[in-house]
DNA sequence: TGTACATCAGTGAACGCGCGTTCACTGATGTAC
DNA sequence: TGTACATCAGTGAACGCGCGTTCACTGATGTAC
């Protein structure tokens, strides 16, 4: 993109890039629309052009992070064979605790308090990675047909607990990284135990 | 406490009280100092007698928001015979469940993003809670000790993990209270379930 | 291909706002004699 | 019991600030003829 431009080019997406990357040190909560602006080298009332107000940007940034966070726990499964069905769902759990602890503030934002609309496109893909991978489970018949309902939702939360507990909550900074992870791993591996056939 | 004194009679108490209610309706990020000495009826410059600043009050409304979830598990258990063990950790996933749902905002204040300084006190009667219910599982046989070590976090995790995803989270107002905590008896049961198997 | 013109995406100045915090002050309280 | 005085917990005014948002504007872009 060249700087000597007067139109931008793309000044929608520059802001929600400069706009991810100041929630990403600072937080949601500290995010300014002047200081997007004042980072793209635009000025402020130039936002308007693109977003109805704070909040939608704001929005828009949530987006991207889910999305960041969707992508992290892809490129985990890529390298876990399709075959290691178990390996696989705790290779999810790991790759969105990681994530989590790398990007704090971004997944507060992407996954505390939501700012949608009533009218809401939620982006499923984590929730969805995760089904697939319980549903492969249930092909081979390890997991038990009664438990697959609430599989998903249990494993989730599960691994949404741990991750919002060690990365910002309560036991934030508990014994570094390999630690954290080994306390993930105990979690979700209690969960798929009482996910098992019996 | 009398309306006419000049002297308040405890200012710092009054704070925390019109603080605490303040972050109940409205969330920590809406909080103003000013807002609340207006609501308590004194000037903005008072509330510096009591405390350093802002975010000191907002640590004192923090604790003693955690203290009420802590009193309402305290509650629940109280109705649930003591050797019930099983039924006693349900019980406590569901109080707290249920606190996070009826108090959403005070619930991300206690349990989000932490403010506690370096030097820091830590509130761990909610665990604790979970640790005696465990150890009672543990002492009458239920409980393999093997999987002792992991059980409080595993199921803190699950239970912190639901409690998030439908307060405020991406799973937020899934169908009303009782399939919500349907949700949360699912979640916690599949726990128990892992940590009972062999 | 060249020109007129509508549209679009910026600018820059201004608005009003409520905020956290500070300061010198004063009224009330309680203690020592 | 009464009074002097230090201490404490308020007041009220002021500070500087950065913010979100609006407005009339203007420079650049692209399309119709």
């Amino acid at each position: 993109v060249e700087k000597t431009k007067y139109h931008h080019g793309d000044l929608g997406q520059a802001l929600v890039d400069a706009a991810y990357e100041l929630v990403r040190e600072g937080g949601a909560n500290e995010l300014s629309l002047r200081a997007v602006c004042r980072k793209v080298g635009v000025t402020a009332a130039a936002a308007y052009h693109h977003f109805a107000d704070r909040e939608a940007l704001l929005r828009a940034v949530a987006g991207k992070a889910l999305g960041d966070l969707a992508a992290a726990v892809r490129d985990s499964l890529a390298r876990i064979p399709a075959t290691a069905h178990r390996r696989r769902l705790v290779g999810i759990s790991r790759a969105y605790v990681n994530w989590a602890l790398d990007e704090p503030h971004l997944f507060r934002l992407a996954l505390g308090p939501q700012r949608r609309y009533p009218g809401e496109p939620v982006n499923s893909e984590p929730l969805s990675q995760l089904t697939d991978a319980l549903d492969a489970l249930l092909g081979d018949g390890t997991l038990s047909p009664d438990h697959r309902r609430g599989a998903g939702l249990a494993i989730w939360s599960a691994t949404h607990g741990v991750a919002s507990l060690l990365s910002d909550g309560p036991l934030q900074s508990s014994g570094g990284r390999a630690a954290e992870l080994r306390m993930c791993d105990l979690v979700v591996e209690t969960v798929i135990r009482g996910l098992l056939r019996d």
